[in-house]
RNA sequence: GUCUCCUUCGUCUAGGGGUCUAGGACACCGCCCUUUCACGGCGGCAACACGGGUUCAAAUCCCGUAGGAGACGCCA
């Protein structure tokens, strides 16, 4: 039998971090596996769910090369069902009718936890046959015996019955609790194996004892352990980024975060890199790790700078152009195509990058402070040979012929070679470092590499 | 507070009784390459939380202790 899994996140934030995780586990999970990845978007809290959200999540798991099998089902517009399903509950005594205020439940709450005790529904309506339909629907938990967990990654997991609570199932409203609705949903949608986050392993014990109540088969259940900040708590936007969208404009690659996604928390021996064909092959929960995980920006980093350079140029610079601050011209996207090899080794994110190309493009607007080094006497007058020499070579050039004219002019000179070369970057990027500046020469040109060494002087002229 | 889970280099992890003087990756530090910065290459630093067992043998199994996390809503 070919599992189902599901991702069923809420569009009530913005798509976390750790959620997209869950979705990966889950899509490959499927994949690996020959079965079917759904999706289900819990919104039944009105009041916080936005449209942008829910947009969102679709936006991220597409730009993730996460696709799904079905029509998504929106959870909102089961309400009939999840209702339907409480009232039966009532009906066959799985479930009770409570009609205990807000208040009431406060005070009770409030009073057990000053006496240091555990707070727990007491059970006043339990057999009262309360038939107000203002009141909700509780579930009528077994009161002893215990109830027993087979997780498929964090073993076998047992919770006295005692423990758990006559949950809400549905509000005095008529709408549906989360206990109540991911249990039907699950069970309508054919869901086989719920893989989520490790929050939920306690929630875990109450829904089986709907699923019982209901007589329905449970599924299998995988908690995967939440992913954490560098300081040990859950990763929150006060760490930087959180939310799948952040890493996104940051200028990290789908690659990147899939790459890292999997390896965090899973592993195949030492591999490091792994593809997407060699994910699904690989991917099984036997290697999901009990332990939580901090969430490294530097590996990030580090994964995103190899995958950079891994993109060939073409797609590298399309998926670069809208991070660009300005709109470019075809000749100028030909100048970064041309310096894309140069440009990406030194890249950590698309961002940089994108701000890296501007060398390329246009003359500097202002030179770095550090510039003031090379801009003595000694070195104006190195670039005026420069100059000199660049005049003498007519037609296009190639970054081997432009070293070898200036390496002959340094030699001339009796001056080292980084002398010049510094001089010619501070003046044709307004700072120290850039690409190979034989490379830039090549690429924007005799004529526009003399007008920036002019530009420079005349610059340090009126200093 | 109650319940549940977790604990190998700073971080992600390999390991599942002897092959572990504990392996890899990121970070960090050196060196090499070099027109800068990167890339790349070579090398270095660095961990089995603690205490008891079991065993000829324990990072690995068991029990405690400590620390960390999660859940205890008419949120999801």
């Amino acid at each position: 039998m070919f599992p189902r899994v599901r991702f069923a996140p809420s569009p009530t934030g913005v798509l976390h971090i750790g959620s997209v995780r869950t979705a990966l586990f889950n899509w490959l999970y499927a994949r690996h596996n020959g079965g079917k990845f759904l999706l289900r978007i819990e919104d039944t809290d009105k009041v916080r769910s936005t449209e942008q959200n829910t947009k969102l999540i679709f936006e991220i798991l597409e730009w993730l090369g996460i696709d799904w099998d079905e029509e998504p089902v929106i959870q909102s517009t089961r309400l009939t069902r999840h209702r339907e399903v409480a009232e039966t509950m009532v009906e066959e005594g799985t479930a009770y009718r409570c009609c205990c205020s807000p208040e009431e439940l406060a005070a009770k709450k409030e009073k057990a936890l000053s006496n240091g005790k555990p707070y727990k529904y007491d059970g006043t309506c339990r057999d009262r046959n309360i038939t107000n339909l203002q009141s909700v629907i509780r579930l009528k938990s077994k009161l002893d015996g215990n109830t027993k967990v087979t997780d498929l990654v964090q073993g076998s997991v047992v919770v006295e019955n005692s423990q758990l609570d006559d949950i809400v199932l549905l509000r005095s409203d008529g709408t549906p609790t989360y206990m109540l609705s991911v249990v039907v949903d699950d069970h309508d949608m054919d869901i086989t194996h719920i893989i989520r986050g490790d929050d939920h392993l306690t929630n875990t014990f109450k829904q089986i004892q709907i699923y019982e109540a209901c007589g329905w088969t449970t599924p299998s259940f995988a908690h995967i352990p939440l992913i954490y900040g560098p300081d040990g708590a859950k990763l929150s936007k006060r760490h930087g980024a959180a939310s799948a969208v952040d890493y996104r404009e940051l200028g990290y690659l789908p690659e990147t975060i899939s790459n890292y996604l999997l390896r965090l928390g899973w592993s195949h021996g030492n591999d490091e890199i792994i593809s997407r064909a060699e994910a699904i092959e690989w991917f099984d929960l036997k290697n999901i790790g009990k332990s939580p995980s901090r969430f490294d920006m530097k590996k990030l980093q580090n994964l995103n700078a190899h995958y950079i350079r891994q993109r060939d140029n073409a797609s590298l610079l399309s998926y670069m152009l809208p991070f660009l601050k300005e709109q470019i011209s075809e000749a100028e996207e030909k100048r970064l195509l041309r310096g894309m090899d140069d440009l990406k080794a030194r890249a950590k994110t698309v961002v940089d990058l994108a701000e890296a190309t501007t060398v390329y493009v246009e003359a500097p607007t202002h030179y770095d402070d550090a510039c003031s080094k090379y801009a003595t006497d000694i070195h104006i007058a190195l670039l005026h040979d420069v100059v000199s020499v660049l005049d003498g070579i007519s037609g296009s050039v190639t970054e081997e012929q432009i070293a070898q004219s200036i390496k002959e002019l340094a030699e001339q000179q009796g001056v080292k070679l980084i002398e010049i070369a510094q001089a010619m970057r501070a003046a044709l990027c307004g700072r120290l470092v850039s690409p190979s500046v034989f490379q830039i020469i090549e690429i924007i040109g005799i004529k526009e590499t003399v007008n920036r060494i002019n530009s420079f002087m005349a610059y340090t002229n009126c200093k």
